[in-house]
DNA sequence: GTGTGGAAGTTGTCACTGTCAACATTGGAG
DNA sequence: CTCCAATGTTGACAGTGACAACTTCCACAC
């Protein structure tokens, strides 16, 4: 009952690619083999994407949904009920939730930052990290207008953490003096930032 | 008076390779393109070279040389007599060098980064930044024990920075806002870092 | 001198890719 | 029922990395 129409072939492909990217990075979007593992001809493609960039584009999109989505999950599991402390942690844990997620994505990641990606609500890690330091500054513990240099610091650290030990000069550190080395960086920072 | 055998063909494909990889990143490194423009035949450079990832790897080696010299040639510029505070400016000038040379040549620092560099003396930079970390031990300034867990905070944070501000989310920030958060960012790692 | 062997370059080819153009099929609006 | 625009398909082209087979040249032994 297969119609010569695919019916939602724009979503199947976009699936695909995130498949492919998981697996293999963004090189390893191709898209002549997204259209093979679709079931489809190539070219097909070019109906519903200009060009190989704009499907990546839509990839990119999904990753940084994905990670925006567990770095929520992770803030979920914070349980501290003291203010300063709770917003303390969630901080933290919004570090360490985005090098977990580079970590255990890596394909998917590095697509995510690979190319400008298409607009798409909920889709915003940088967002969870503001909402972090806004919490911060509620309770006291940042200075309002420190706020948005604090977010490029932040988020400048865990990526560039996640980025030499992805694909970088970092790779073959074994994973115990990996975390040691992160729960260092999430001090450096939070002794940086909090004035307390 | 050009002979059939080159006399040099392996320095002359690098050196071509990495005005490409300046020009227009890692992926601008072609093959084919490298051997026409060092005026040689395709696969001459299969000679030299087991594959393209060999030359990319040399072509590596070159962009981190290139990038521990531009930092050694921005440390001579600090002249502080005070040892404590003549470590902490090295730091920040390290820190700093590190992203300006990013930013001047992004090609070729993308390139330096995107594949294991071949072995190469003098091609460390992470060895400037170790160098600048001693010192501060040295002044008291910091734990010893603290040093090597300091170095991948402070690489990880110029280094995301770096990468964010080239072909990430921030690309389109506007020079001076830049370098204020860059001075912000580290302003943050010395606060904690640096007991005092 | 000479001639021979291996290093260095070349030509030819292959499978693969992204993209364009022209054609085929289809479902739905009128 | 008919036609048309959206959706897929076939075919082609230039460009790429890589392999194999051929050619040219220099260095060294004799």
């Amino acid at each position: 009952m297969t119609t010569y129409h695919h019916g939602n072939l724009r979503a199947a492909l976009i699936e695909t690619a995130t498949e492919l990217a998981s697996a293999r990075g963004p090189d390893g979007v191709v898209l002549r083999e997204v259209a093979r593992l679709a079931g489809v001809s190539h070219n097909a493609a070019y109906r519903h994407f200009a060009d190989r960039e704009e499907l990546l584009a839509e990839v990119a999109a999904i990753g940084q949904q994905r990670l925006a989505a567990a770095m929520r999950r992770r803030l979920a599991g914070v349980h501290v009920t003291d203010p300063a402390a709770r917003a303390t942690a969630r901080l933290r844990e919004t570090g360490r939730a985005y090098v977990l997620f580079a970590l255990d994505q890596p394909g998917l990641f590095r697509a995510a930052f690979s190319t400008a990606p298409a607009p798409c609500e909920d889709a915003d890690p940088y967002a969870v990290l503001l909402a972090a330091l806004d919490d911060l500054v509620a309770v006291g513990l940042l200075e309002a207008d420190h706020r948005d240099a604090a977010a490029v610091t932040c988020w400048s650290a865990v990526h560039g953490f996640a980025e030499l030990h992805l694909a970088g000069p970092l790779q073959a550190t074994p994973r115990r003096e990996r975390t040691r080395q992160l729960e260092q960086l999430l001090d450096t920072l939070q002794g940086g930032l909090i004035a307390s």
